[in-house]
DNA sequence: TTGAAAGCGCTAACAA
DNA sequence: TTGTTAGCGCTTTCAA
């Protein structure tokens, strides 16, 4: 293998010093700028690549902070998996010289700019970036207010309304969510064999809407019979869905968040139905598993959350340390899950 | 946050170098027992954890073989894909001193000892891990060879027949695999609305067998017709493939490998068959796309190769650097992608 | 069996 | 604007 390219070896081909090469390289002020040119010049040629783990070994410590809602109440079944990947992820950074702070918010997504807020006036000077998840006009406010003080953020599964180089977003494809869940669907249906029902959720949360939209017109496309409940959570889907099973012949139930999958299994199992229905939800977490493991529940959409994760904390790394730019809208890939695999993706 | 351990602190604290400290804690020669005792108990108190970054700048480097067949003629779908997988991690894997050598080798995974033999022959001192693939016997006896001169072994996807703390494996779940696909396709199945046709493979391949055989029984147990077609590719397939689809009344179809799903896409294409035939195989990659896309193929299970290369890499990473124990027969996911997500994972 | 010392390649502070 | 220097925490070598 070819002899690592050093700082040094650098320095010595441009006759300067290890110093000014830093310099140069971080674009950092006091190079004059022919200087910085022969410099750059000569890096490209050698094809040089800073050392991390030497670069780790002197540097400052960078303060990233993690602010999501907390899992708690009906959120927890979105959120848990999102902290436990990021948490994950994360752990791994320290080596690095990244430290990450995490804030679980007691609110919930619709008013997460509050905790933006308090962040933004309490800790700004503490942290050099930002991951976090916004859905709505406040949130993007906040947001593009970190951004302009060049703090890079990542957010995920959002709905930012903006446009700065300083934030990145990683998401999940709602439309193919969407098209995914009406293609395993067909399988399972007879068309003029009852009617489907669609839960989709809070209309001004936009993946919601987006994914709800997208199957519901999928499935018109093929020529079934929709019926449709919105509401968001237990408390506003019961009674309507309690009375649609009972009154409606229903082939087929698509859920399309994780709070109101756990709902409709619940009433579903009370209700002693499952049998004969082909119930889709979405996402996967521990309260499903027995209505997987019933049958009552068919199949889950997933986002892949660990892999969310991930990406989170892997696109902070290369901003931080490579200077790397935020990339634009990563999508993240839909997986369906059945009885024979959810376990794994627990 | 609390202030880093260091080895300075551990030798500090009981009074030796840090060079005692740094053979203590890697159980090297040359430290009295109940010094090195003094030493590791310190160690514990204060929870000492190697910085790796620092370890890795003036460490010797360490050398993993990668030894998989060549991507190549029906080969090619199956270890395109970890070939990828394989690289990519690896690359990472530069900054902590561990050089990765990739041999692709032109025998085929059944003759893939001949290409161990020939690396034990003649590169055994220059390598200090191995990543492979066996199945079989002849393999295994390699592989115990490579082990016993203490060489640490990750396998993929493999059936190795032996017992060696020095080899680990990471598997699909062929049982879960097979599970899956019978799930699936009982979505898109009439009982009594005709055959379901399997492609077993070759028998000899483990992970084929095991796979085939759990699909058999599952849809046996849901009182299916079933028909088989064993062998593996085009040359030993097309015939009977085609004679059965001539003169049978098939509803489904199962395809339990790589190849032979790229080689019945291509008999059913030329045939014109498809529209109302279940397809289920196995793997993706690039060649099935456009089956995918006219939708003759329905949908196929895959192990993630993905994440095989990345559980490898990590695991010889984990005991060449920091020493710990491979862990056994690490299990994959097993994923059903369908035309709205299988792009995601080519 | 142990200690001492020389760096690995880089960053950050300070001096010029 | 540039150079010099002192480490970061560890591994390795050599000397005792």
């Amino acid at each position: 293998m070819a002899q690592k390219v050093t700082l040094k070896e650098i320095a010595q081909n441009t006759g300067v010093s290890l110093g000014t090469v830093h310099r140069a390289i971080y674009g950092k002020s006091g190079v004059r700028e022919d200087t910085r040119q022969r410099i750059l010049d000569e890096v490209r040629r050698l094809n040089y690549q800073v050392d991390e783990t030497a670069s780790a070994l002197k540097r400052h410590e960078k303060r990233v902070a993690v602010i999501l809602p907390k899992a708690q109440n009906e959120e927890r079944f979105y959120f848990r998996g999102l902290w436990q990947a990021i948490r994950q992820a994360a752990g791994e950074m320290e080596r690095y010289k990244i430290q990450y702070e995490y804030i679980e918010s007691p609110y919930p997504l619709s008013e997460i700019w509050r905790e933006l807020e308090r962040v933004y006036d309490e800790q700004l000077d503490e942290i050099d970036g930002l991951i976090t998840a916004a859905d709505g006009e406040e949130a993007s406010v906040w947001i593009s207010r970190f951004a302009k003080r060049r703090i890079p953020i990542v957010l995920l599964s959002s709905h930012y309304i903006g446009d700065s180089p300083m934030v990145s977003c990683i998401k999940g494809d709602h439309e193919r969510c969407g098209s995914l869940a009406a293609e395993f669907m067909q399988y399972g249906l007879k068309p003029g064999g009852g009617k489907v029902l669609l839960f989709g959720g809070d209309e001004r949360v936009y993946s919601n809407s987006v994914y709800a939209r997208r199957f519901e017109k999928e499935m018109q496309n093929r020529g079934y019979d929709l019926l449709r409940i919105n509401g968001f959570g237990w408390e506003e889907i019961e009674a309507p869905c309690r009375q649609c099973l009972e009154t409606e012949h229903i082939q087929g139930i698509f859920v399309a968040n994780a709070r109101n999958t756990y709902a409709v299994c619940r009433i579903m199992a009370e209700m002693r139905l499952g049998e004969d229905i082909l119930v889709v939800g979405s996402d996967v977490f521990e309260e499903l598993r027995p209505y997987y493991e019933s049958g009552l529940l068919n199949a889950t959409i997933c986002q892949y959350q660990w892999e969310q994760g991930n990406r989170a904390v892997k696109q902070m790394y290369e901003y931080l340390i490579r200077g790397n730019i935020l990339q634009k809208d990563e999508m993240m890939p839909p997986v369906l899950l059945m009885k024979n695999n959810y376990e794994y993706f627990l």
